[in-house]
DNA sequence: TTTCCATGTAAAGCCTCCTTCACATTCGAA
DNA sequence: TTCGAATGTGAAGGAGGCTTTACATGGAAA
């Protein structure tokens, strides 16, 4: 599933590792979400979504809207 | 994480084993995620929520808004 | 050059999602 | 009562999310 997350890190100057300090999760896993190596569990879509103040909408993409 | 799937379902008049052919799952899977056993995969919240018709945010509660 | 920061990725392990098969309960219809 | 539909749950197994540890690369700064 494609996503927005490392535009929107970059538009706060944050680097992956701040980003995952503040959505309290490893370096890596921020990465591999960026990179499109899995996609998040839902409960951290939400927190996600949460910390850019946006819908998960606006930050993944659906599968079926490829 | 709490979520509003069995009332948006039995709005429709759909029994679990309906909406897990629509949605491509075993109906455990639907009944697992009503009860709260377990939350749905991201790209599995983008099928509910696209079913009907809704955001994510509407069916799914933020565990941060408990 | 050397150092440091940011990023990418691999391996091993644990936990969760999702499956199938199976069984139990409840309830309404025949 | 008997039957079938709907629901809840358990066990076992495969796939994937997330962790820690570790190593490699590239670029900016000293």
């Amino acid at each position: 599933m494609n996503n927005h997350l490392r535009t929107l890190r970059a538009e706060r100057g944050w680097s992956q590792q701040d980003l995952a300090q503040l959505l309290e999760v490893s370096r890596q896993s921020v990465n591999a979400i960026e990179t499109g190596r899995y996609d998040p569990s839902l409960p951290l879509a939400f927190r996600i979504a949460e910390l850019f103040g946006c819908a998960i909408e606006d930050i993944f993409i659906s599968p079926s809207k490829g």
